[in-house]
DNA sequence: GTCTATACCAGGATAGAC
DNA sequence: GTCTATCCTGGTATAGAC
């Protein structure tokens, strides 16, 4: 892949660092990788964002907000068009799950990084507790609330665990190890984020019924 | 909690490491963190095990071969009691989780750790592909070849796509970041297992078999 | 304001003496 | 089994070039 020297070097920092923080981990990568893989000095990352735990939460922060709007967007698009019933349990994880796409659609591959490193933040026991509430909270409580309204007849405790699940099976998709590939022998792609959400939106929906529903 | 001094040095450091690696990743931990925490030198480590990474490897499989026995046992035990026609999607999955409340049955803080381990190197990009084959695959292949049995019209991807989830939703639970915990406010606990399991075993049959049954 | 060269020093992996 | 020395790596600060 050639070195996008068109890119401002602060931006060629940050994507660097996406790509290794979610490939090795917070402590697997050092500041001086991350410089040579952006094709900068050492010191230039210090210059831009400070100390290392700086750039990290930089790079955390940095598509946040645009995934969670695309993401709150699409819940209130179905909420909209549902009316007063609102909407089904699978067009709620429907709308939680398909803006994630968007590293497929864009081709961008700071995307499909970004995601990864999603994944091992909410994995992490040390990162995980730190890191997701601040960003990832409100989106995560305004979708539940949303299925509370779609199974009114469960149980908090009952919903969050479904939550759970679901929270689970996506994190291991955006972590895209290649472990589904080897596992099926190549019949299914850890890659194919669309082919995981297929699967993965009817099966989390009726999860949610079996456990909601009775 | 008390330093056991009279557990052997070896398993002390094996413990300490076990502990360390599942929270912070292999990065995140130096042998002299290990050796203080187990109490020993910094180089008995080293005359144990080798090199860093040969540690990592004794810890990940120490407990390898037990775990997946008893999981073995349990998929032979309700394969046995259900005759010709096989055991059902939920006993299968009963027999896959179950025995992973070990560490809460037995009290064991390492298990819990080790289990956390797992749910690092399963959900590392890194990590995954280099590890997880060698001590996992024969188990879960024998697992999805039960799955078949009890799915006959599904296809091959489906039987998969469905496990993807299955392992995710496992995965996240493993991994223990009390991230449930403050989500619910308190109605759900990361470490109580058998809570998870109670909700993941209906939860992820009912998907099996929407995906599998149509 | 952006960037590079360089230096400093803490901390760590490893090997070899004992 | 243990202690210690050695070499190295990495995070960070600073001075100054462009």
């Amino acid at each position: 892949m050639p070195k996008k020297t068109n890119v401002p070097k602060r931006d060629r920092i940050l994507d660097a660092a996406e790509e290794l923080f979610a490939e090795h981990g917070y402590d697997g990568v050092t500041l001086r990788r991350i410089a040579t893989s952006a094709g900068v000095d050492v010191a230039l990352a210090n210059y831009h964002f400070g100390k290392k735990l700086d750039l990290f939460q930089a790079v955390f922060n940095r598509r946040a907000e645009l995934l969670n709007g695309a993401r709150l967007e699409a819940l209130h698009a179905c909420q909209e068009s549902s009316g007063a019933k609102g909407p089904s349990v699978e067009q709620i994880i429907e709308a939680f799950l398909r803006p994630l796409e968007i590293a497929q659609e864009t081709g961008d591959e700071g995307w499909r990084h970004y995601l990864a490193l999603i994944a091992y933040i909410n994995n992490s026991p040390y990162w995980g507790p730190r890191m997701m509430s601040s960003l990832f909270d409100e989106l995560v409580q305004e979708f539940i609330k949303a299925l509370k309204k779609a199974l009114p007849k469960a149980s908090e405790a009952d919903i969050y665990w479904c939550y759970h699940n679901l929270s689970g099976a996506l994190t291991l998709t955006l972590a895209n190890t290649g472990r589904i590939d080897k596992l099926s022998r190549g019949q299914c792609h850890s890659a194919d984020f669309r082919a995981a959400y297929d699967h993965m939106i009817p099966f989390t929906a009726a999860g949610f019924r079996k456990i909601c529903e009775g």
